[in-house]
RNA sequence: GGCGCCGUGGCGGAGUGGCUACGCAGCGGCCUGCAAAGCCGUGUACACCAGUUCGAUUCUGGUCGGCGCCUCCA
């Protein structure tokens, strides 16, 4: 079966067929590093990674790019904000950024570019623009220069709008413009803004527009034409549309695919940088496991809204420790078994292809639990051990392997010292003795004083087995 | 005003012109010394009103409600 990917362009489900057999190449916006990332950009990232896992499950060689954006107009008011350079503020937000990937499993891209790593880049595809009559430099002495949007017939084309619809941009003064809704390629230097902000091209000093640098930095690593370009939804109009048009007016062919993540909620409304930071990952990764939350944020279809609420996340964290569970105890029992012999479902399978399906491909998970379970009762067996490395083939392919060494430490269910190993070892000894002449009294107080230093107890087919809790 | 998305059982969340999504919670049972875990069973769910149809939760139109974009956004 080929794989099925949704394209916001044609707002269809189409067939993928990439533009190198055997290659995908992935650019997905990456951020603009004003602040730490919240839910809301750590869903992208993740829908993001499984795309990718999936694409190498089914064969491709995968070439990810996301981009930093590490200078714009909330850069640089950051620093007025807070102490420091606006350069050492993008620095630090995207060493948050990728703790966040870290700490959510996300392997990392291919390539990272940054805005300011590529200007010469963007004053080549600004040169460009020109010559074929669709940018201009503003004719105020301002230093700006502007996509000429009238110049570009196919305008709108992303989003489904008219221009005549459209609202003025007010990325800029409207003065130098020939056109109110004619963005920014490049914006002249002022006064007011930092030297370093600053670099010199044909047009004067200035900094990049906010659209520019992905134009320039797809281009430059994927080629002028590519498979698919994504990112958050909200990414759709303006800046996908902008960097389409800048593009394809430079004779670029561009995206064969757009996909674009639906939003995370809070509160009923979109987690939005101006309206305050809330629900950073480094202090959800405190309330909640990382493998927990990442469950929480594929488990819907990736173009479904996600309203995030404590009692929703607590729900998704239940629902995966069932099959981590699974994952534990059968690994007890079996010995542990190599996770890349094992053979997704078929069902797994076909609802992945049809357009990253997570919703179906974990109901064909949980079936497949609910089997291994069931082998489980009946101890260690060929089957199980091929249900298990099914299982985890199929949470590795998520990214949600509870044994994959990403998450060693963070989900040990049984790590502990030693020591602690004999200490518990030899009062399951007393107890199990105990409940050998039936003096069920002194094995429950047993049980009952583990239960108070955090170690659960459970009596298993296999005998009795403990965990550390909290 | 323009362009879109969504309203599913107590909760989360898929999907389909007629056939069990799945999970969480609840209830009943099995297993267990008890428990935990697990397994089995268990729900007149598709916002409302019309229309198309043999049949609509699914298609069409409308109403109500929620959300996104229209140059800060993942």
């Amino acid at each position: 079966m080929t794989l099925r990917l949704y394209d916001t362009a044609s707002r269809t489900v189409r067939d993928f067929v990439p533009v190198v057999t055997g290659k995908v190449g992935i650019y997905h916006c990456g951020l603009t590093v004003q602040g730490p990332p919240h839910l809301g950009h750590i869903r992208k990232e993740v829908t993001f990674d499984v795309l990718r896992r999936w694409f190498e499950f089914r064969g491709y060689a995968v070439t990810l790019v996301a981009n930093i954006t590490d200078i714009d107009d909330k850069v640089l008011a950051k620093e007025t904000e807070q102490d420091g350079p606006w350069w050492a503020i993008a620095y630090a937000n995207v060493r948050a950024l990728h703790a966040a990937y870290t700490a959510l499993g996300c392997l990392p891209p291919t390539y990272e570019p940054r805005a300011t790593g590529h200007i010469p880049e963007m004053v080549e595809l600004i040169a460009q623009l020109i010559e074929r009559g669709h940018a201009y430099p503003a004719d105020d002495g301002s230093g700006d220069v502007y996509f000429d949007v009238r110049s570009w017939p196919d305008y709108g084309t992303l989003s489904n709008q008219r221009l005549d619809d459209m609202e003025p941009a007010a990325d800029a003064d409207a003065r130098g413009k020939r056109d109110p809704r004619d963005f920014a390629l490049w914006k002249g230097h002022k006064e007011d803004e930092p030297v370093t902000a600053s670099w010199p091209t044909p047009w004067g000093r200035g900094r990049p527009g906010w659209h520019l640098e992905c134009s320039a930095m797809v281009g430059k690593y994927l080629g002028d034409e590519f498979d698919i370009h994504g990112g958050g939804l909200d990414l759709r109009f303006p800046h996908h549309e902008n960097e389409l048009a800048q593009s394809t007016a430079a004779g670029r062919p561009f995206a064969r695919y757009w996909m674009h993540n639906a939003m995370l909620n809070l509160d009923g409304e979109k987690m939005s940088k101006s309206v305050g930071v809330s629900l950073l990952v480094s202090d959800v990764a405190t309330r909640f496991r990382p493998i927990d939350v990442r469950y929480y944020l594929i488990a819907p279809h990736y173009r479904s809204i996600i309203e995030f609420t404590e009692a929703a996340m607590a729900e998704a964290a239940t629902a995966f420790q069932r099959v981590e569970g699974y994952v534990v105890r059968a690994t007890e029992v079996t010995g542990g078994i190599d996770p890349a012999v094992g053979e997704p479902d078929p069902d797994f399978t076909a609802a992945m292809d049809d357009d990253l399906s997570v919703p179906a491909a974990l109901a064909a998970l949980q079936r497949a639990v609910r089997e291994g379970n069931k082998l489980l009762a009946d101890g260690d067996s060929p089957a199980l051990a091929d249900n298990l490395a099914g299982v985890r083939r199929m949470l590795g392919l998520l990214g949600l392997d509870p044994l994959d060494p990403l998450w060693v430490g963070a989900t040990d269910r049984t790590g502990s010292s030693q020591a602690i190993d004999g200490l518990v070892a030899a009062l399951l000894d007393q107890r199990q003795e105990a409940r050998a002449r039936k003096d069920f009294a002194a094995a429950d107080a047993i049980r009952d004083r583990l239960g108070e230093a955090g170690v659960e107890v459970e009596d298993t087919p296999q005998g009795p087995r403990w965990t550390v809790v909290g």
